[in-house]
RNA sequence: CCCGGCGUGGAGCAGAGGUUAGCUCGCCAGGCUCAUAACCUGGAGGUCGUAGGUUCGAAUCCUACCGCCGGAACCA
């Protein structure tokens, strides 16, 4: 394994608030694996922050009647907080308009720019686009409104990209009295240059670097050499708009012209690293030493929308470019659906209002258990569903009932009948070696899945080992040994809690919040929760800290009983 | 139409050629009392979408069909 570590989550585009979606897809697994790899000693940056430039975000200021700085520093915070609630630990999150980053993210952007200009790599090229005279600006497809141009259809609110009726593919050029969804105008077809990246070219080294990768999603790789074998086509990297980053060209036909955001965005990726090392009291080119060194590895986590971009896109870009390493991994998850009691599973939507907001969420419950549910059903190979009565039942009969309880009986055990001190270790027989043997095997397994990037069955690695933990106290019955033998019962019990001891080092990447009570509870310094003393045992004559819940049972018929 | 993914006990998922198809939850019965009515044991429940084929042997490979979900690259 790598000893330096470059991980990124996909910057969240800053014009909306953050849902569990994108959680589960991107931002919990990131976190999991990053937090392992600390605890593990490797060096390791978590790098985000958000995505502030593009159409879109102009489009919503215009809409909202505000400037699009405004709408970017309102989602900037929303989202910076969703993120903090959660416990998600990045060690820089930035904006590629953010104050603070943006001088170092647009000279990164326009030097990347040009280096691929001059290498030759784009074709300029002028073409026919919508344009809304009374919005004064080039219209995307999506924002295009008219009649469908398939003769059957003829559906009068076609858009642009996509007829909503028939479902097929739409030409904009061809729809039937197109208008602006922005004003209402009827719009005008306008000729305009762009600079578009000749994907074509980068197609055979693109192939030959997915087809290594065997350690890979199947879903990011197929899907990556299915666009391949169908040709990439070339694509404009830049736009008619005024919110991003001016096209650094010498050339009349760049004036008022900006990067598209998609060209920029990834490069925050850069940016960003380059700032947080400054900050760290480096130099801003000390990004290199994750970006450019082999001797680092680079790994993107983003959901099932990114793939095009992480796995075909931005490498060409790097390849373009020709001084950065290639990503090491993308980690792609599906998207979440949702299934609401009563009703069909559906697709997270805004507009429909199916979203669970986090801000939301953060108000009722506590952040742990929705990392714990959202990696439990983790859609890692397909699409899964987010049931809030299915989260209740989780938390209640898994996290509490299994794991919670585990800590809770043994440290509540140990100040009843040891004075809080973790007892004396007695005569090990094999059932009690086999439990502390477990400990080693289970925080090896969790290692080497989350290694191998799946989550879920990390997840599931920990949880046996809680389980098998209560199993082994139903065993040896300490209630029942301590009217026999106090030696006995201690020594059972001292093997219970090097069993948590253990547990607090491998929940710590997926339940921070839970490792960091237990942790209180056994005294651990920090050093002490690194993955290497996993099973490291706790001294005997140890004094414990008083027994803290680590869950609360959430439903209400349950919790009465 | 084409391309991709999926279809495994009541629910959600593992398993991708080889012992009696696993796991979590739920359900039923029993045990225990340290513990947040938590924990442990046992049980019921599956012809692994359908039909063919390859193989000594197939959820697992091949073909066809049926059903569901996506097609994403000016929606970031």
């Amino acid at each position: 394994m790598a000893n330096r570590f470059l991980v990124t989550a996909a910057l969240p585009y800053s014009n909306g608030r953050l849902h569990v979606g994108h959680m589960a897809g991107a931002y919990i697994p990131a976190d999991i694996y990053v937090r392992y790899l600390r605890a593990a000693g490797r060096d390791v940056k978590f790098i985000c922050g958000s995505d502030d430039n593009g159409g879109a975000i102009e489009i919503s200021a215009f809409k909202e009647g505000v400037t699009p700085a405004e709408i970017v520093s309102k989602y900037h915070t929303s989202q910076e907080a969703s993120f903090r609630g959660l416990g998600i630990s990045f060690d820089v999150y930035g904006g590629t308009h953010t104050l603070g980053y943006t001088t170092r993210h647009n000279q990164i952007s326009q030097d990347f720019f040009k280096t691929i200009h001059d290498k030759g790599y784009f074709s300029k090229r002028t073409d026919k686009q919508l344009y809304d005279p009374e919005a004064k600006r080039f219209l995307a497809d999506r924002y295009v409104t008219g009649k469908c141009h398939y003769p059957d259809c003829g559906y009068e609110k076609a858009y642009g990209d996509q007829c909503e009726n028939c479902g097929r593919t739409i030409d904009p050029l061809l729809l039937g009295n197109p208008r602006s969804v922005l004003t209402g105008a009827s719009v005008e077809v306008r000729e305009t240059t762009h600079w578009y990246l000749k994907l074509a070219q980068f197609q055979e080294p693109l192939k030959e670097w997915l087809s290594k990768k065997t350690n890979w999603r199947p879903s990011v790789v197929n899907f990556s050499l299915g666009q391949i074998k169908e040709g990439l086509p070339e694509r404009s990297m830049t736009r008619d708009l005024s919110w991003g980053i001016p096209v650094p060209l010498d050339d009349p036909d760049a004036a008022g012209k900006v990067l598209y955001v998609w060209f920029d965005a990834p490069i925050g990726y850069v940016s960003f690293t380059s700032t947080l090392l400054e900050r760290s009291g480096g130099s801003p080119n000390d990004y290199e030493r994750y970006w450019k060194d082999s001797d680092s590895k680079i790994v993107h986590f983003i959901g099932e929308d990114n793939i095009v971009f992480h796995a075909l896109i931005w490498p060409a870009m790097l390849m373009a470019e020709g001084t950065f390493q290639l990503p090491d991994q993308v980690v792609a998850n599906s998207f979440l659906n949702i299934k609401f009691p009563g009703a069909e599973e559906e697709k997270i939507s805004k507009s429909r209002g199916t979203a669970i907001w986090i801000e939301d969420f953060l108000n009722e419950y506590d952040p742990d258990p929705l990392r714990y549910y959202l990696t439990a059903i983790a859609p890692e190979t397909a699409r899964t569903a987010y049931s809030p009565e299915d989260f209740l039942e989780r938390n209640d009969s898994e996290l509490v009932a299994a794991l919670g309880n585990f800590v809770n009986r043994n440290i509540s055990f140990t100040h009843k009948y040891f004075e809080g001190k973790v007892p004396a270790v007695g005569e090990r027989d094999d059932v009690d070696r086999a439990m502390l043997a477990e400990c080693q095997t289970q925080a090896d397994k969790v290692a080497e899945e989350i290694e191998g990037y799946h989550f879920k069955n990390a997840l599931g690695e920990m949880m046996k080992l809680a389980r098998a933990g209560n199993l082994y106290l139903d065993q040896k019955k300490p209630w029942s040994q301590r009217k026999e033998s106090m030696e006995a019962c201690g020594t059972t019990i001292n093997v219970c809690l090097q069993v948590i001891r253990t547990l607090a080092v491998i929940m710590e990447p997926f339940l921070p919040f839970a490792a960091d009570k237990v942790a209180t509870m056994l005294k651990l310094e920090p050093a002490a929760r690194g993955w290497s003393n996993a099973a490291q045992e706790l001294p005997a004559g140890l004094e414990l800290a008083p027994a803290e819940m680590l869950f609360k049972k959430l439903r209400e018929e349950t919790a009465k009983k």
